[in-house]
DNA sequence: CTGAAAGCGCTAACAT
DNA sequence: ATGTTAGCGCTTTCAG
């Protein structure tokens, strides 16, 4: 493999000038440009951009801590992270946590091994407890999805608890009083916030949660049908369910076809997070929009400006809306 | 930021021995490893990644070419890689490369600028038309999903022709003779080679394959709606649809409900894939199971293996299985 | 078992 | 506008 100083030999001139003709282009006559250019070319010259990443010290790589590759709402995160990470010639690391927080810990710890510059976190747990310095360790770090306190690094995410009022309270105003609600895992912030969502909805109606008609499991497919089984073989005189995903709530409601029963017209259900999929189950799913491509967009350009010594920190909460389906009735 | 150094002089030692202490411990007296552990400990040292890729010439990371982080079986495909690279203590660098040829290319070169140690593509193309020197470029290149013809590199996928003529065969069986056809993406290799699968089933009833009753598409959900709602309009007489993905076969799922028709009662419907949500929709999809996470998985070996310089070439065609569900009936 | 020293390929002062 | 020089943090001969 050709390197600098076989180009620079071969164009007469300096390894200096060849470096220079890559990076400031305009600090180079012209001519010499041109030569150099040609030298590199011939040789088939690939700067070796580990070498540059050790002298400049920046990977211009960005770790991403994701949860679970296999659930679409963090893909789409990832999705609109990659969009502006190419664009700013960002390269990304990516590490599917399974929610370990071990794993994530020897995540973060890439970025004092010089390997990553800075981490995008998808999952719900903040700087604080993945490093032993805290939230002031230094590392460029930005929180997205799930809103974490008032943490003092950048943030993007959603208000999961207003979210969860509106959908909930659009069950309320159709007339629904037994609402079962199918919510994520019960440890995770996203779950508590949107359950306190929920609630907040209920007592503007005055009426009280029930923890008897609450099913809490992973936020998944198969996670939805299960909890739903448990739930309406538990109170099986629910109008509704609030489930904490559209996936939650797809499960579900192959669960409630399984029994006999109708959606909307035997049980209405709504889902979390408008993913692809939920537009064309039978019936289209209500549910309530998050914008994770646009997640995924801001947290990236958040990193970018962080990393590139712009402005400082910031917390954006993007809107929600709600998405009107077919998947609940007016009772 | 403590280094060697640091280390080395707090424990009384040299830099190599330090050094030494990390990657051949067994190298270095008890007493002096002891004293060179709590120094770095004390020191909170973490070695420089990247002076030591730099220095050894190795990244221990590997890029992935996915072509569209949204599609749910990239993603199964990822997850599979994901899992191997991290037994193996890789890094993943991961691209959505859009289909684009130019993104895989800078994507292959990043090997050559010593950022990645190989390539694990998904997409369709080779590396061949990815890099100049063409398939002797000395690139690790690992092909996983669709099968490229012969090639000098590993290789993991399915028998997709052989796969898809059994799925048409089981709608022959049924008795469909009017089968309509949603394809994906004409230009990719995968689309022709389900396309000779399904022609040659249609060969053994002595039928002919009509390009009048097939439309190609995106393989998505939008996509599959549309070119359902192009070829009904068109050839409304159809009894099946034979859809090259699952989101193609849910999206057209959708636009029959939409135009008054029962699935399976007025049409029947087979999917690809077997992705997660194929089992939730409704009817349950009948679709061919193609073992995603374990071609990730065997994608993944075969590049260690390749890395770490064991074994030679592979080629590995996992078998795929009919999943019949309630998607298709008997006419 | 340990240390000294060289050098991986590049860039950024500094000098011309 | 270009060249000279030093050095990023580590590992690895080679000596001792």
């Amino acid at each position: 493999m050709a390197q600098i100083r076989d180009v620079a030999r071969m164009a007469g001139v300096s390894p200096a000038t060849v470096s220079r003709a890559y990076t400031q282009p305009d600090k180079v006559s012209p001519d010499t440009l041109a030569r150099v250019r040609e030298a590199a070319e011939n040789l088939n010259y690939k700067p070796n951009s580990m070498a540059k990443a050790f002298r400049g010290k920046s990977t211009d790589s960005v770790l991403i801590l994701v949860p679970e590759l296999s659930n679409v709402l963090f893909t789409r995160v990832l999705s609109g992270i990659e969009r502006v990470a190419t664009e700013n010639n960002y390269y990304l690391l990516v590490s599917d946590t399974h929610d370990d927080v071990e794993i994530e810990r020897s995540g973060v710890e890439l970025v004092e091994t010089n390997r990553a510059d800075g981490v995008i976190q998808l999952g719900g747990r903040p700087l604080e407890v993945l490093h032993k310095r805290g939230d002031d360790c230094g590392i460029p770090f930005v929180h997205a999805i799930e809103p974490v306190g008032h943490r003092p690094y950048p943030t993007v995410s959603v208000d999961n608890e207003a979210a969860a009022e509106s959908m909930a309270s659009y069950l309320l105003a159709l007339g629904h009083r037994r609402i079962g609600v199918l919510a994520g895992i019960p440890d995770r912030d996203v779950t508590r916030t949107r359950l306190n969502g929920f609630r907040r909805a209920l007592a503007a109606y005055d009426l009280e949660y029930s923890p008897n008609d609450a099913e809490f499991n992973a936020f998944s497919l198969s996670g939805g049908a299960e909890a739903a089984l448990r739930l309406l073989t538990r109170t099986p005189d629910l109008t509704a369910l609030f489930c904490m995903s559209d996936e939650i709530a797809i499960g579900a409601m192959r669960t409630c076809l399984d029994r006999g029963m109708r959606v909307p017209d035997d049980i209405s259900i709504t889902g979390f997070d408008n993913i692809a999929f939920s537009r064309f189950s039978a019936p289209p799913l209500t549910t309530v929009m998050q914008p994770a491509e646009r997640m995924g967009e801001i947290a990236m350009t958040l990193m970018v400006n962080r990393l590139k010594g712009r402005p400082g920190q910031e917390r954006q909460i993007l809107p929600t809306e709600l998405v009107i389906r077919g998947s609940c009735r007016r009772i």
